[in-house]
RNA sequence: GGCCCCAUCGUCUAGGCCGGCCCAGGACACCGGGUUUUCAACCCGGCGACAGGGGUUCGAAUCCCCUUGGGGCUACCA
């Protein structure tokens, strides 16, 4: 049986890149009638953050990504936190040292510091020097009671390791100059590489798929995968790695730096406010600017938006309250490092379950691109049944805090409709957002004022009223009509007529159609909001 | 610095393992035109790549080597 795992460490929101590493193992799981488990990697004490878990798993039921084993539902092999399996590493650790696998350390970080000066004064990989005699009970007793920190690691073999990556074929590395590692730190806790082994084993994890960082971590977690007998080695897929514009690994240090480089950018920016948008203090605010620190999510998106900057996506949140839809991220993530062989680009969660082959992945890195995610975003809004899009439409509008949020199932599938073509849900709000407002309400954009209304659109405005006022039933094809009647009595195209009135009623040059935008308004409203205009700019 | 991975249009990629069907195909972006009540969409057309150098071969995008470039790791992080 195929079975996967995605195996995040709780430091916050779930990233594309986190996304994609899950997506690949959900999906190799599901095409192969296999077990996806999530397992939740919190043995580092200082990182973790209480919510950070429940965040990631919300994010992973937005992408559609179901587990059959985790922290929520439990299963055979629990528990799935690490935090609460420490008597097993502790029990492996101490297998190994009384098997002369593994031994105590009393370093401080200052002597490990100085090792690795040293090693790089000599243009050399640090290996840490394995003593002669392995230290025993007494000697640990008389490091505690020093105050020397006590830490466990693993002795490597001084043999040529050779992995077997799925992908990449066979990888081959020294295990002399690889050097023994920490398996337990001196908290007690586990590291990643200890904990990642004995818990891939006991859970019976059989495809280890993830980035291609992980790769130098396969020779030790293979060669105490073997000391460990725990059996036949999992199958290893290093997949490569999602790339941002700026260059290197895909991170979410992204979005605060593109903040900083706002705040810097704009021209008498007063830091006292902006940080205070963002509720943290002057001594945090110092600090991040000078690039020592990096406030929390909620900080930085509410800086973001007391400046109206727009920070690139990174989480998966971020793309959800940017109007993307899980079936356009799913695809999307797919198709990096990862096509059918077919041509077909745009698929349905099923269609990729069903085509997903682990031996189509690609080897070399791919760049995020924000404008293919954008088109992906438009063909899934098309594909994707009705129901479902306005489901997710409400979730997004709730979210965003939209008067649009006010509307009614049908209107909100009504809407929708008319914005066949829009790109992001964030389009579909914008252009709808006038008729869920009240009419004193409507905010202006002067360029729009100056550009449509000041123009002289002010004197086609009042012939629409009148016009208007003389209807009795309006119809889109009644508004047409009158619209267009204008346009030709006037000699003009139907813009000079329609953008007048776009911007009367919406205070934009931006929005849905005139025709429907009309009707949905009603005559009231549409006569009371060319009045305030008329007013106001006429 | 050391170790490891990778290398086709601006981007994602097809093709490469089984050399000739590839003077390299698709998608997104871009440019030009059309359509149009704004934005978007839509239609037609166009630009655009085998990193460089050596081999092997009758023949190389495809196989080998070197160079260059990109990426990863180099923690008591995961």
């Amino acid at each position: 049986m195929v079975i996967t795992r995605f195996a995040p460490s709780p430091t916050g929101y779930l990233h594309v890149g986190g996304a994609r590493t899950a997506l690949f193992n959900w999906l190799w799981a599901r095409e192969n009638g296999g077990k996806f488990i999530l397992r939740i990697e919190d043995t580092d004490l200082r990182r973790n953050t209480p919510t950070a878990m429940q965040q990631v798993i919300n994010d992973l039921r937005w992408l559609g990504l179901e587990w059959d084993e985790g922290p929520d539902i439990g299963g055979p092999n629990g528990p799935y936190l690490q935090s609460q399996r420490l008597d097993l590493y502790t029990m492996y650790a101490k297998r190994l040292i009384e098997q002369g696998k593994a031994y105590y350390c009393f370093d401080t970080s200052a002597e490990l510091e100085a090792m690795r000066e040293k090693a790089s004064a000599e243009k050399n990989n640090i290996v840490y020097q394995r003593p002669a005699r392995f230290p025993d009970e007494s000697d640990v007793k008389k490091a505690r009671a020093e105050g020397k920190p006590v830490t466990v690691r693993f002795a490597m073999p001084a043999e040529e390791i050779v992995i077997n990556d799925c992908l990449r074929g066979e990888v081959r590395f020294n295990g002399a100059e690889l050097g023994d590692w920490i398996i337990i730190k001196s908290d007690g806790f586990p590291t990643y590489n200890f904990a990642v082994v004995v818990d891939d084993a006991l859970m019976k994890v059989s495809w280890v798929i993830r980035g291609q960082e992980h790769l130098m971590n396969t020779p030790g977690q293979q060669e105490l995968w073997k000391t460990l007998g725990f059996g036949e080695l999992p199958k290893y897929v290093h997949m490569s790695v999602t790339i941002s514009e700026g260059g290197g690994k895909l991170s979410k240090r992204e979005r605060p730096a593109s903040l900083r480089k706002a705040i810097k950018k704009t021209e008498g920016a007063d830091v006292e406010k902006i940080a205070a948008a963002g509720s943290i203090g002057a001594e945090e605010m110092k600090g991040f600017l000078d690039g020592k620190t990096m406030p929390d999510m909620p900080a930085v998106d509410a800086m973001a938006k007391y400046l109206g900057v727009e920070l690139p996506e990174i989480n998966v949140v971020d793309f959800f309250r940017s109007g993307y839809i899980p079936e356009t991220m799913v695809n999307f993530l797919a198709l990096l490092g990862w096509n059918p062989g077919t041509g077909q680009e745009i698929m349905t969660r099923e269609q990729l379950v069903a085509g997903f082959d682990i031996s189509r992945l690609t080897k070399s890195n791919s760049l995020f691109d924000r404008q293919k995610l954008l088109s992906f975003n438009m063909e899934h809004l098309r594909l994707t049944p009705k129901e479902k899009v306005a489901g997710y439409f409400k979730d997004f509008l709730k979210e965003e805090q939209s008067p649009v949020a006010k509307a009614d199932d049908a209107r909100l599938e009504k809407l929708l409709a008319i914005c066949d073509g829009a790109r992001t849900l964030a389009e579909v709000e914008q252009k709808s957002r006038f008729l869920f407002v009240e009419d004193e309400k409507i905010e202006y954009d002067e360029k729009a004022v100056r550009k449509v209304l000041s123009a002289g659109g002010g004197e086609f405005l009042k012939i629409i009223r009148d016009k208007l006022s003389a209807m009795d039933s309006l119809s889109e094809q009644a508004v047409e009509q009158m619209l267009r009647a204008i346009a030709e009595e006037k000699g003009v195209g139907l813009g000079k007529i329609a953008q007048p009135l776009r911007v009367a009623l919406c205070g934009s040059t931006v929005s849905l159609s005139m025709f429907e935008s009309v009707v949905m308004l009603g005559k009231d409203r549409t006569l009371t909001r060319i009045d305030i205009a008329l007013k106001k700019f006429g």
